[in-house]
DNA sequence: AAGACGGTCAACCGCTTGTCG
DNA sequence: ACGACAAGCGGTTGACCGTCT
């Protein structure tokens, strides 16, 4: 005997949702909270299956989905995280709020595949598709090139947290793509997060908030103290000044970057009020990231 | 004007994973 | 350890729409 299906066929609607099934649904989860997806739809009062009404809100009815095309910003972590996640596509919209795995995935397949062919990058391997491969038609061979992705470093966080009693403490991951991508800052809730407030170091192990699959990157490792003192910093270009702490990675700043000056600079704040950083001085380099955000 | 075609995306299907008794 | 069930997940489908011929 087989596994029992999740609802009878017959008696269920199949195909676009009314209006009304819609409001139905949301009323009823508004109310009650998600409850049993399987006994939902008798409970609301819908001829749905119960995965169908899942599906439904997650994908589309949810109030706290954004509609639209992805911004550059949210194409940019799509590609950063398929690069490190492959075609985990609910994985790679755990880490862009109000994105769906279907939405990204879709957005894969109709946009962003096409855009990295275009640009001669081949969207299973992310590595550069070679003239010969392109004009052999032949399959790409998986190239070593990839950089090794750090492993998180949650245990300094916890220890961190430990120390601090950082109860309430924003934490900042700062994801170093590979390959071609640039520096990526996440920002919460604008454009797809790695930023997230935390209460307890078990929210950020939480399954939606992958410490295993993005490395999280303490300040020091990212911002690496200068020799000189700060009045160097403060005579140097922006970007230089990036160049000087990131040597080995491509920074590009023609990035759109939607977020607040406030929020960026009490972040950057944060990252450089760590100890190891303690030698610098923190309103100058607030100043130079304000001279980056003009950029 | 109308049929062909291709792109997009909501929805479905079936497999996998997690949880509980 | 095992089976049953619920939910999650990724691949696929098909309806709809705009563009081209």
């Amino acid at each position: 005997m087989g596994r029992q299906p999740c609802c009878d066929k017959n008696e269920v609607k199949k195909g676009p949702w009314s209006s009304e099934e819609d409001k139905k649904l949301t009323n009823f989860i508004l109310n009650n909270g998600q409850c049993c997806w399987r006994s939902l739809p008798k409970l609301a009062g819908l001829l749905r299956c119960g995965k169908s009404c899942r599906l439904r809100w997650t994908n589309y009815l949810r109030p706290d989905l954004k509609r639209g095309l992805l911004s550059e910003y949210e194409e940019k972590m799509v590609i950063d995280l398929h690069a490190q996640l492959g075609n985990r596509w609910s994985k790679i919209a755990s880490h862009l709020p109000g994105r769906t795995d279907n939405e990204i995935k879709n957005h894969w397949n109709t946009h962003i595949k096409k855009k990295l062919k275009k640009m001669g990058i081949d969207p299973t391997t992310h590595n550069p598709v070679t003239s010969d491969q392109l004009t052999k038609n032949q399959p790409i061979i998986q190239q070593e090139t990839q950089i090794p992705i750090e492993e998180p470093i949650v245990e300094k966080i916890k220890a961190k947290q430990e120390e601090n009693k950082n109860i309430g403490t924003t934490i900042t991951t700062i994801i170093m793509p590979q390959s071609q991508t640039n520096l990526s800052l996440q920002e919460n809730e604008n454009i797809g997060t790695c930023t997230k407030n935390i209460n307890s170091i078990d929210e950020v192990m939480d399954d939606d908030f992958c410490t295993n699959e993005v490395p999280l990157i303490s300040p020091n490792e990212i911002l690496v103290p200068h020799e000189s003192t700060t009045s160097s910093f403060s005579s140097q270009s922006s970007i230089n000044i990036l160049e000087d702490f990131l040597p080995n990675w491509q920074c590009d700043f023609n990035m759109e970057i939607s977020w607040a000056d406030d929020d960026f600079r009490s972040t950057l704040d944060y990252l450089l009020n760590d100890d190891d950083v303690s030698d610098m001085n923190n309103t100058t380099i607030s100043q130079d990231w304000s001279q980056v955000l003009e950029v």
